[in-house]
DNA sequence: CCTACCGATCGGTAGG
DNA sequence: CCTACCGATCGGTAGG
């Protein structure tokens, strides 16, 4: 029982850094079997198919960001500093959890239906909720004025590269790294 | 002859979308065939092979990066002029060149030796102008002080969304958006 | 530019 | 958890 979920969870962690380095299609199977000391057959002992590993890793981080904007929404902070918590969000998520980045931004293209339509709701009611926000800011002067959607797309894509440069030798780096780039980012809204 | 041209041209922007639109892995050379209305086979009488369409698209993109940092690099302007020069190379490019982002940033990945090697060498020369001009920036006292690596790779990934938002439609807003944005890692940049 | 076809590999199943 | 195997699809070639 232990030894199952174990290996389950050996999978899931093996898929997610084979999609986020190789991508989805460009992942086999066999591949992914090789990576956990397995046939490929006996993958399907532990999981449904190829598609409910992609499936369960982007709803999984879909709702780790909807919970997060929804818990920093609910506060009595400033706008700008409900959009810093905002960009510590995906600032965490992109070190802490290796495939928040490309699941939340490229890999979901290849969900089939329902889900694709499922996921792509649960974005935009995330775009939405951070829109607000930035909208917000901008009517109670705290930030400079702009087309939200284009700031909102910008922070989100200025975080995507941390996914792939993060040196695992060099924990202590990114802390610094994170701050620099809240830093450039705030600097950069700011009014 | 003429014909020959005109279908070779086809294949490549028909193939540069697909790669955008579905990764290069996912894109069956039956598929690029069907938007060009061609058989699978009757491509190969217009191009060598699917990694050949990668490839010549990779370097053709990682040369017009190269070309247009050489000649902003060598121009007397300030250090932040050149930064906004090179912005705005990116922001063009993203605009114009429908596949540049995605293959300078991502499908280049896919690319099998020894042209990895060599599109990894392109890419790197890129990044070592791009950072010499971010520090003499900084040196200059003409933007804010910080790990240049940080800088270089936040501003590269901050255009990445532009190349699936714009909409053809509404070609007028392209000009506003791409000042928008300047604007905002200009701001986040200075001292 | 097509039909016909190749070997390789794909995701996944049967059966033990 | 494995061996053996399935039909489908892959990139690409032969031959006309």
């Amino acid at each position: 029982m232990t030894t199952t979920q174990t290996k389950k969870q050996q999978i899931y962690e093996a898929a997610a850094r084979l999609f986020r380095d190789k991508g989805y299609s460009a992942t086999s199977m066999r591949h992914l079997a090789e990576a956990v000391a397995l046939k490929a057959s006996s993958l399907y002992n532990h999981i449904g198919s190829k598609e409910e590993l992609l499936r369960d890793i982007c709803f999984e981080n879909a709702h780790k960001y909807l919970s997060g904007l929804q818990a920093i929404a609910m506060t009595r902070d400033s706008n700008l500093d409900k959009i810093k918590s905002l960009i510590d969000l995906h600032l965490d998520m992109a070190t802490e959890d290796i495939t928040s980045v490309t699941a939340f931004n490229d890999e979901w293209r290849h969900l089939s239906e329902p889900w694709l339509s499922d996921f792509i709701q649960l974005r935009k009611d995330y775009e939405k909720g951070f829109l607000e926000i930035l909208e917000a800011g901008m009517n109670a002067g705290e930030i400079h004025r702009a087309d939200a959607h284009t700031l909102l797309y910008t922070i989100l894509s200025s975080i995507r590269w941390l996914y792939d440069w993060r040196k695992p030798e060099k924990p202590m780096d990114t802390e610094r790294i994170k701050q620099q780039i809240s830093n450039f980012l705030v600097r950069g809204l700011v009014n």
